[in-house]
DNA sequence: GCAAGGTC
């Protein structure tokens, strides 16, 4: 058997068609993966790499006094499975097997992959032949040329993906759990370190401080207002900028009417159309559009797995010969932009647009399928529809500008304008988005005299250079070599994830800032961009086998032990550094009440709050809501009466909720609960909320004298707002209860506002569990609840109270469980029901189901039943046995009745034994007359 | 709990 393996699925499936030409492709799943078979080949995906290099067991542990961070860079590596199923079937299919090909894509990584693949083939085969397939672009001519010629694996160049995998992970490991143990950061906060990240976070880093240390400086621009024949025409000042503002004056004083033409240049400019796409020049464009770099790769892969456009992750802006461009066309003929495919089709270009950069590893992204805006709907379409036209653009005709430029003199001061206009627009006509504005000129001949309507002299500033928006760092990233095709916009998620950027455009916060510091000081290496190029250059060593993979990961190791010498050395002053820098960025203002500093505090990544420095000498504070709901950072705002600076909360995957002055809202969102207060009027909050006293909490807590004089009132009516605070408070833990209650039996979703529905709740009076057990149906549809979810919310609330009641009574949590099994909910049922028969259903010993039984009737004040003892049910069951048609079913019905042996059946009334234990009244008459000694016994 | 690189 033959057995293909590529990189990924896709790849799979479609190279097993092309090579099975009309033969039936048979597809199975194996273990969840995709299999297709044909003759007696087998072709199965990879899902990239299936193993992962990793520290060989022992250095989990990050705190281990042996296995220090330093001790990560000699520690030696393992090369562990990451996707079991696939290496499962991988090893199984190769027992079968007796030639293995190679296909993964063909680039560095590719070959890597391969070498992985090597391995763990031979492992379970070592004589099994193995072969590898290079090939650019899945199409039938290239697959069936590499498939008609296999080479070998390329070792060396695996060997050099290696060197860059083990660098990597020793290097980012090390440095990572050094930084994080000295800036005391465990858990979801650790800082980390990478030969990618790093210096893509210091780029962003020395642009901030750039941007702070420039000093805007001013400079003029002298302009006249004109117009030829009615149409206006505006003129600079050759000198586009005064930088001296007297000079500038001057020019502007020696500006007199007229403005005379004297020289009238006219030119053409070529535009050339577009390169093909690339990874990066498709982010830069739809970034245009308004994606973000990830959404743009998220929806530029689905679009391939669907088969509409080709393979999104290329370095290639050169279009392979193999690549069928006139089929392209014709399938796109097929959509809704068949009108550019027909113009493009009439005016074709010789040669398509090439760009710089031909490699390897597939085409430039390019349309593979027609759609239909309906079908991929709006998003989808947009990103489809750029690449189509971008594709159409790259074999369309390059567009012509008429440029003209005219000279004037004013007295004798020089102007000039400038125009354009579109000759031919070319590519343009099928590429709409990139800026083509005409600026069209009237006709101007030398000599020509216009009036001067106003002399402007505007004075601007120079401007800072601006923030990385994500698609320019995306390319500054490709420029310095950093990352590939397929991580750069990760790279971007990852900062923003470890805290150390934010916003759009992107800025450090402090803390990238201090750990992009602490690393320039004392292991610059990992900062730079240079790393990435020297790691680059030795593997091109490797790879033409000048060097081995050792030789330079031990280079690497030894400079990596020189930076640790520094690094520990410096450990504590690091660690302070990023801690200190860590509140910093956490300040907010001034506390109302002591005037000292409010911070943000964070606790163990679940709860947060603001709360005074000079704790535990000023406690004042306020909440937040649960990390779980957006982790909170300040803005740069400022409150204009409180002067603290705003707050933000931001959650992975939602747009941020801004909270604004916290203060203020702290003040507006409690003032609701505060008026719950009877006693408290308007006056008396305001004079409260001036002495800081904000909510029901601090009503509660507060000493009387304090509330007293706070509020200008007795000391007496002080008394009474603080008991009446501590009613409310009462009040407001219940209904936060009933709140957490409602939540969780209706979870909250799109279009729902728990916060509507618990106000209509309490509108209504319902405040508690135990109200909303006894709650209307009605009015709860009305707040908002589901129609199915009404019932089910009652009957929890109703099994929250039993239970709660019935565990308050004393009945045994263990014990609950088993009469709720056998259907016994209440205390109305303990009540009811005998203890014999809470025993035989559920199991309990019949003393004990007497015991819980009396508990539950004293708390109710019913009767507490008649005890009853083992061998009385031994003896009273032999006894009803003895009736005739009496069998064991009836005597659990009896039971039930409390009726337990011949006394309790004689005594009994008919009617209500009957309808309590469901046996019809007439048998029940029956049992008691053939009771023996009965009266009407026969 | 760590990197960067594949792919889903």
């Amino acid at each position: 058997m033959h057995l293909i393996i590529t990189e990924k699925n896709i790849a799979a499936d479609r190279i097993a068609h092309i090579l099975a030409g009309k033969t039936y492709v048979e597809v199975k799943k194996d273990g969840g993966v995709s299999t297709y078979s044909f003759n007696d080949t087998v072709v199965v995906g990879l899902r990239g790499h299936v193993v992962e290099v990793d520290f060989e067991p022992g250095y989990t542990n990050w705190r281990s006094e042996v296995n220090t961070p330093r001790s990560l860079i000699s520690a030696r590596t393992i090369k562990a499975p990451t996707d079991k199923k696939i290496v499962t079937l991988i090893q199984k299919l190769t027992k079968k097997a007796d030639h293995v090909t190679i296909a993964t894509d063909f680039d560095t990584e590719g070959e890597l992959i391969g070498k992985e693949t090597y391995d763990l083939v031979k492992a379970v085969k070592p004589d099994v032949r193995v072969d590898r397939s290079r090939f650019s672009a899945i199409t039938e001519e290239e697959i069936q040329t590499a498939f008609a010629a296999p080479a070998e694996l390329d070792f060396a160049l695996a060997a050099a993906g290696e060197a860059r995998q083990l660098i990597d992970l020793i290097w980012g490991a090390s440095l990572t759990r050094f930084i994080s143990l000295a800036a005391h950061r465990g858990g979801k906060n650790i800082l980390s370190v990478g030969r990618v990240q790093s210096p893509t976070l210091a780029m962003m880093v020395d642009r901030e401080k750039e941007i702070e240390a420039f000093v805007p400086e001013p400079y003029w621009v002298l302009t006249v207002d004109s117009n030829k024949d009615g149409e206006p025409v505006l003129a600079r000042h050759t000198t586009a900028r005064f930088t001296d503002v007297a000079i500038a004056e001057e020019a502007k004083e020696a500006t007199r009417a007229p403005l005379m033409v004297t020289e009238v240049k006219e030119g053409s400019k070529v535009d050339r159309a577009p390169t093909p796409f690339d990874t990066t020049g498709f982010i830069v464009a739809a970034g245009r559009l308004g994606f973000s770099a990830a959404n743009a790769m998220r929806i530029a892969e689905d679009l391939y797995m669907h088969g509409y456009i080709s393979y999104p992750r290329t370095d290639n802006t050169i279009y392979p010969r193999s690549l069928d461009l006139n089929g392209v066309l014709k399938t796109l003929q097929k959509t809704e932009l068949s009108s550019a495919v027909i113009w493009v089709m009439a005016n074709r270009r010789p040669v398509p647009t090439q760009g710089k950069k031909s490699t390897t590893d597939h085409p430039p992204i390019h349309p593979s399928g027609a759609a239909t805006r309906a079908e991929l709907g709006d998003e989808r379409w947009k990103i489809y529809e750029l690449v189509v036209r971008r594709f159409l653009a790259t074999l369309s005709p390059d567009a012509r500008w008429m440029t003209m430029k005219v000279l004037f003199t004013a007295g004798n001061e020089p102007y000039t304008t400038t125009g354009a206009t579109l000759l031919e627009a070319g590519w343009r006509t099928v590429y709409p988005y990139s800026d083509a504005t005409e600026h069209p000129l009237p006709r101007f001949a030398v000599g020509d005299s216009l009036p001067i309507e106003q002399v402007n002299l505007d004075r601007k500033e120079t401007q800072p250079p601006p923030r990385y928006t994500q698609s320019r760092l995306i390319q500054q990233m490709e420029e310095l070599g950093l990352g590939t095709k397929s991580t750069r916009h990760e790279v971007i998620g990852k900062l923003v994830g470890r805290k150390y950027i934010e916003g759009n455009p992107l800025r450090p916060t402090l803390v990238g800032r201090a750990v992009i510091e602490s690393l320039e000081d004392h292991a610059a290496a990992i900062t730079r961009p240079d790393m990435t190029q020297t790691i680059d250059a030795h593997m091109q060593q490797i790879k033409e086998r000048k060097r081995t993979r050792d030789d330079v990961v031990t280079e690497s190791r030894a400079m990596l032990n020189r930076a640790f010498d520094e690094l520990e050395e410096h450990q504590s002053q690091i660690g302070e550094d990023i801690m200190g820098r860590t509140v910093e960025e956490m300040i907010l203002g001034p506390c109302p009440v002591c005037g000292s500093d409010l911070r943000i505090h964070h606790i163990r990544n679940s709860s947060q709050f603001i709360g005074c420095t000079r704790y535990p000498d000023c406690r004042f504070n306020i909440g937040l809501p649960l990390t779980q709901w957006g982790w909170a950072i300040r803005t740069d705002t400022v409150c204009p009466t409180h002067h603290l600076n705003h707050v933000r909360l931001i959650a992975k995957g939602s747009r941020p909720w801004d909270i604004g002055c916290p203060l203020c809202h702290h003040i507006e969102s409690n003032q609701e609960t505060m008026v719950l207060i009877p006693s408290m009027t308007e006056e008396i909050l305001g004079r409260l909320q001036q002495h800081h006293i904000y909510t029901v909490h601090e009503v509660a807590d507060a000493p009387p004298e304090a509330l007293a004089s706070a509020a200008e009132i007795s000391s007496t009516a002080a008394e009474h707002l603080k008991s009446e605070g501590e009613a409310v408070l009462g009040l407001l833990r219940l209904r936060s209860e009933l709140r957490k209650f409602v939540r969780k039996q209706v979870p909250p979703r799109r279009g729902r506002s728990h916060a509507k529905i618990m106000k209509h709740l309490h509108a209504n009076g319902i405040n508690t569990i135990a109200d909303l057990a006894k709650a209307d149906p009605t009015l709860l549809r009305t707040a908002g609840v589901g129609e199915k979810e009404v019932t089910s919310l009652l009957m929890q609330a109703k099994e929250y109270c039993n239970d709660k009641t019935l565990r308050a009574i004393g009945v045994p949590a263990i014990s609950l469980k088993k009469y709720y099994a056998a259907g016994i909910q209440s205390p109305e049922d303990f009540c009811r029901y005998h203890p014999v028969y809470l025993s035989v259903k559920t199991g309990i010993s019949p003393d004990t189901t007497f015991r819980h039984a009396e508990m539950v009737c004293i708390a109710q004040n019913r009767p507490v039943p008649r005890k009853v003892t083992r061998a009385m049910l031994e003896r009273g069951r032999a006894e009803l046995l003895t009736i005739p048609g009496l069998g064991e079913t009836t005597i659990e019905k009896l039971y039930s009745g409390g009726v337990i042996d011949g006394m309790t059946l004689a005594s009994a009334d008919p009617a209500a034994l009957a309808s309590h234990s469901g046996i019809p009244l007439k048998k029940v008459q029956e049992f008691q007359s053939r009771l023996p000694g009965s009266s009407q016994a026969s």
